[in-house]
DNA sequence: CTCGCGCCTGACAACGTTGTCCAGGCTCTA
DNA sequence: TAGAGCCTGGACAACGTTGTCAGGCGCGAG
């Protein structure tokens, strides 16, 4: 520690005290009441809708009457109040994002991309998490929807979302990501799991396997059931019996994932390669496939930064996740300007990036 | 591809129309014209106030007035419009975060620890990307003030922010994250970036490197300046002059800390280790550092996934977005319940995690 | 000189909700 | 049984903005 400040022992935080109270600061006059057009019509001498019309850039404002508007709006640090606009005009300049994590890699880069088509479009962006709980999805979308939102972006989490039905009829621009809608018949853009998973897995298939697991999210989320299914086409296409054994499904947490792992490399015949369901499961099976000696393929869903660097590297079925937030937020405002009139399923093509955890032959 | 769709062919989409026409649902009587609570009391039969009562669950209501309104609610599928609502309360129960990227992987966890605090508090959260852009934090700012967002979170990317004087004039509780505010005085939580630095800097040395070289982010960004800052301190402590090709600033893409770093491992008397000084740049320097054959020694600051792994695993000096945001958030809610009323810096300590990148020897 | 036209400006209502306040009917007690 | 008090329900204004519309003023043409 090179300075002398209070510590707290408890999370080692320094705590410093700055020199002005908030106190002294909330002593204001204006303290949680802000000046409004009025008190700037007030100031300026000038009738209500003049201010309004200067705020706006309307024309029909007398270049100094402008002024001493102008002047009068610094003054009192005016700021225009968004919800009396929204209330009076209808739309609010915002939509909703609800996905199931943030702070997994894969919805961060798609969040953003969905932020920069709603700033081209003047748009705020309001995200919300959903903790992959359909009772939080609804919850969040319908808190969404009484913000009046003008469009929204879903990542379900539920199977059924009628719902919304009330909120689609009322005019809210609704798309559906990653995941197609429970139920309703709504704009969905999503990646093609099936086929990713079907080329990854016939990739171990040409490179020799044939007691291949498969390591994926519980069946009742659409992606996890498209790529189980893609799986099962890519063996059964080969014409290889898959054993109950070789597939594990609804396992998150990373120590179920770890043993899940575990058990299908371990008996008599353990599986020579292993195609992992999802980004979270491929860095779980990474780690176990690290502590052992004798060599297992692996490929995994979703690409990994750093993938490339491992040893060995691994081979991904990567999806873009940028893409498919842009392409949806692109549908949505196509919605809102009316352009685009009949629901669709878009569905974007995945890329198998060979590394060498996919090509590595089978070890028996 | 397993089924026959029409595919674009410049993107590679599948293209599936669905069966009802958007039209048709639009052609509903209430499109873009929403029922309000005047349309549920003509329904129930009752006044509009009672419908209040009833949506916020205020008491002084019969079960069976109650039941009535519910099934007019239902019926209308009436939402109640919160932009109204907000209007007369004067509260929004949003908080707005502005931070660099939502793609970083440091942005995604501490925004995400944020938003759950947020929600423990019935508030949304609503974020925005500055790009590292002042004029685009600024403008973000704003825009969330116009909404009239209760408090603010902010990850600077500008150096005066006086432009928020009135606002947290006007009430709207503000914290500075990750880096200090400019000019104005407010509640600051951030890591101990100096701290940090210096005591990996000194980890290196300890383990006999005396040519260190330090790449970080531009100087005028807080957290650069300081780690800088930590370098210089440790290589004083130690007695070794820094020379001048041992330092890169500023440089942010790929390509040029590719080059910055190629650079420094150069020459008659080439660093022997490098010290990185934020997430992105660790991820290059170890590329660079993996096509070579003589070791080079790696400290990197922030933690990256997979760094474990590695060959050799990287060693880092650690900090916790998620705490960072949490406890950010915590103090912004502080502000607004009253409770906190002094403007405080928080400092949060780092860690250093040894995994083998930082404690190679010299290789001359 | 007067009329008309155009430009600037401002008064007013409305957006949908909530807080205030009052009226009417009911129950309970004296 | 009458009065007091409580409980339920509703009328009305207000929140801050924008759309509508009309008034006033200056200037040019007849």
């Amino acid at each position: 520690m090179d300075r002398r400040t209070p510590v707290d022992d408890r999370t080692g935080q320094r705590i410093v005290p700055e020199t002005t109270r908030r106190a002294d600061r909330l002593s204001g006059t204006r303290y949680g009441n802000r000046p409004t057009m009025k008190d700037v019509a007030a100031r300026a001498g000038v009738g209500l809708k003049t201010v309004s019309r200067v705020v706006n850039g309307e024309p029909g404002v007398t270049p100094d009457t402008e002024r001493r508007v102008q002047e009068a709006i610094e003054a009192l640090g005016f700021r225009r109040n968004d919800s009396a606009r929204v209330l009076r005009k209808g739309r609010t300049a915002s939509i909703g994002l609800v996905l199931e994590d943030l702070a997994d890699p894969f919805y961060g880069p798609l969040s953003r991309a969905v932020e920069e088509v709603a700033r081209a479009h003047g748009a705020l962006l309001i995200n919300g998490s959903s903790a992959e709980d359909p009772a939080r999805e609804q919850e969040l979308v319908l808190a969404l929807c009484a913000r009046r939102v003008d469009g929204l972006l879903v990542i379900p989490a539920g199977d059924d979302h009628r719902y919304l039905e009330p909120e689609i009829r009322a005019g809210v621009a609704t798309v559906f990501v990653d995941r197609p809608a429970g139920k309703i018949d709504a704009d969905v853009v999503l990646s093609d799991s099936f086929g990713g998973a079907r080329d990854g897995v016939a990739h171990l298939i040409a490179h020799g396997h044939r007691r291949i697991g498969f390591i994926g999210d519980m069946p009742r989320i659409h992606t996890a059931a498209e790529r189980l299914r893609g799986y099962r086409a890519a063996m059964g296409n080969a014409g290889i019996p898959v054993e109950d054994s070789w597939i594990s499904l609804g396992v998150t947490d990373p120590e179920r994932v770890r043993r899940a792992a575990v058990e299908m490399l371990a008996g008599p015949a353990p599986v020579t390669a292993i195609f992992a369901g999802n980004n979270r499961v491929t860095v779980t099976v990474i780690r176990v496939l690290a502590g052992r000696s004798r060599p297992v393929a692996l490929v995994g869903f979703d690409d990994i930064e750093l993938a490339d660097l491992l040893d060995p590297a691994v081979t991904v079925v990567a999806q873009d996740a940028a893409t498919l937030g842009r392409t949806a937020a692109e549908r949505l405002f196509g919605q809102l300007d009316g352009t685009l009139l009949t629901p669709e399923r878009i569905e974007l093509p995945t890329r198998l990036i060979t590394r060498g955890s996919g090509e590595l032959p089978p070890a028996d």
